[in-house]
DNA sequence: GAGAGTTATAGAGGAGACCATCATTAGTAC
DNA sequence: GTACTAATGATGGTCTCCTCTATAACTCTC
């Protein structure tokens, strides 16, 4: 109880509050027409039209041609533009570099991909990162000027300065401050968070999780992870540590991926990137040796997903991740052992968004960000689209 | 995205907003001048006077006489008038029915305990509830129309109608419509709840966890149970089954309790109870077998603690319930243990609220709810204080 | 193709809520 | 008793929202 955010105040701080809900009414949503938003803003139509007036003004509302064909005096309408803004969204894996260039509303304009190696040395990844980053925005047509957030998803512990502490699958992201690096890399604010939790957050967005408050999102393949969609919002946790179930022993989830690498069913020169896959698809075709390796891969998945669930209570189970394209083969298995210990069983279901999952969500974070920045009830006032400087003022580079 | 609050609207919907951060700046804190509330609450002196006279009007707010000594002409003194309603918390145990009686600001005015036993038919423990909530009323010198909301902390999982799945202390307590069958002992809301959940809020609110944002509640007693506090919020999951890990065999906790119960050290006439308190004691003063029980039970509790700690990442983990008394023997070696696979180590206490914990947290959780319902900025309007029309209409009982 | 019907726009007038300012009042300090 | 201090109470101005009415633009029907 500290201190509160002012919900009041002002006249003006009304206007605030008014050219929020209008905005917020607008997003997402088609154009709109006066009455409409008058209808769902709850204001008056003169109001609205003052608000509508104004928010033109500053950039964030444009009139579009009125619809046709419809009965009486045509009204205008008019929608957010999308395009004022742009912001990026990056997946940085152990085997790929992703990028996704989107507008405010999220919608992708342009899309690279970069081969990378896990043992490669940061340099290397770091330069694989800018390549990915300059294709997208020439796809687009835009420059790094243009960029108002980018938001980047990375295998590993991220703490809450955006400093990655560790990473099983990339040895070199290790204490490192991959928010700094890349801060000097694009001329905007950079956000760093855990690929798990950003798939999570895509899940919830735009995918089968759609608008469910709370989300269990299993990242499953030659890693393990979590993200936690808690009461909508993804969580954290206050030293940025949460979903990190991987830990515990008795899940049993570092060794998990093993059972399906390892099993007897797997050729021998198969690369071993390929062999849960093989083996997953083994078990599709009834191979009773893929068949008892799924098992005992089921056995541990289930336990750290049932502590998951039993504490939170989700509505909904994701399972994404590489392993996620074979969810068929898991989900059944799973099911199982989940009903023997669960009070309640959530929905059960396999990622929809597959490969692009972390680009999205990173994306679906830059826009929350920025969200945040411009159109929450307590940001500071209602400014033009412009791009929002950079939080730490960093000099040139020497 | 489906129907927005509106945040926006009418100039009187400004002042309803002005009205509410007012009210929430006075709640808690002792009587407030007019001009420190203007500053308090960013609103101008003339503006803060009119809302504080509304208010006044209404009945939420009074003067009390001005503070003297001071320079200057003296200045009126208002607060809020926390005895302008009352609640009640109770908290249903298998040995015990406590009751306690608070005004708004969730002081207490009254307490009172009957015992009960464990295997008492559901009318005993009906009858003892009535019997302890009267005396409770007696004592303050109010009777039951003065109620505006009971909250009720039971064992056992209670989902979100407020209906007892199954209790394993109480065995009465399954399938029991109790927030129905209470609804016709009291004339006003009745909300009942987890106790584990209204024990981790009350920590939050007013023990050791406050002001923490992300919190986990260990319930340690004759049964295991936690309760989570998420983002300030008390977090009961899409079924409101959510803290119930002792579900998960892995963990060990069903069983947990009789490491404790068992020892070797426990004498032979000693009542079932008492035994695990007995164990507890014999290892703050080093008895090797009492030790070694207190290590086996350890051993498990860390299991369902790290699971949650790992998930959650929070800032703090209580102790609390009947074992908690010996807060100073487990934490050491839940502490080692932890340490080994956490990685942030959350602060690690012991309740400070003790026996009351779950009374307190039931009269938080009712205030909340009131919260909600009056001073909630999505709330229909201001209305002045009375009690709220109990939600189902309920006829008089043939 | 003109008139009726429909729906949106534009503008004026009024009410409510906020703020700034100033004279007044009720105390303390010397 | 006078000077100083800090809060009170009242006045006028501004801003934002609402209601209401006259006007405009387009479709449908005859």
């Amino acid at each position: 109880m500290s201190t509160m955010p002012p919900m009041g105040g002002d006249l003006s701080r009304l206007r605030q509050l008014n050219a929020l809900t209008v905005i917020k009414t607008l997003r997402g949503a088609e154009a709109a027409t006066l009455s409409a938003l008058a209808e769902r803003t709850g204001l008056s139509r003169p109001s609205t039209k003052e608000v509508i007036d104004e928010l033109s003004a500053m950039g964030w509302v444009e009139e579009v041609p009125p619809a046709p064909g419809t009965m009486g005096r045509p009204a205008r309408r008019y929608r957010f533009r999308a395009d004022g803004g742009h912001l990026m969204g990056i997946d940085i894996g152990a085997y790929h570099i992703r990028a996704a260039l989107a507008d405010l509303d999220g919608d992708l304009l342009a899309e690279t991909r970069r081969p990378a190696h896990p043992d490669a040395p940061i340099e290397d990844r770091l330069a694989a990162i800018e390549q990915a980053a300059a294709a997208c925005l020439g796809l687009g047509g835009l420059t790094m000027a243009d960029l108002w957030t980018v938001a980047v998803g990375t295998t590993g512990v991220v703490n809450s300065d955006g400093r990655v502490i560790l990473s099983a699958s990339i040895p070199a992201w290790r204490d490192l401050d991959l928010e700094g690096l890349l801060g000097e890399m694009f001329p905007c604010r950079v956000l760093v968070e855990n690929d798990s939790r950003l798939a999570a957050l895509a899940e919830t967005r735009r995918g089968v999780a759609r608008d469910a408050r709370d989300v269990v999102f299993l990242h499953i393949g030659r890693r393990m992870g979590t993200g936690l969609i808690i009461d909508g919002r993804l969580h954290r946790g206050f030293g940025a540590a949460a979903g990190e179930i991987v830990m515990l022993p008795e899940t049993g989830w570092r060794e998990g991926p093993e059972d399906l690498n390892n099993a007897a069913v797997v050729p021998e020169g198969l690369p071993p990137e390929d062999a849960a896959g093989f083996t997953l698809a083994a078990a599709r075709n009834g191979d009773p040796t893929a068949l008892e390796a799924v098992e005992r891969f089921a056995d541990k998945l289930a336990v750290g997903t049932a502590a998951a669930v039993l504490l939170l209570d989700p509505e909904i189970v994701v399972l994404g991740g590489g392993f996620s394209r074979s969810a068929d083969v898991l989900l059944p298995p799973l099911r199982s052992r989940l009903e023997r210990v669960c009070l309640r069983m959530p929905k059960l279901s396999g990622s929809t968004l597959g490969d692009e999952c972390v680009v999205l969500g990173a994306i679906d974070y830059a826009i929350e960000h920025l969200d945040q920045l411009f159109f929450a009830p307590d940001a500071p006032a209602l400014r033009p689209p412009v791009r929002p400087a950079t939080t730490p003022a960093r000099p040139d580079p020497a």
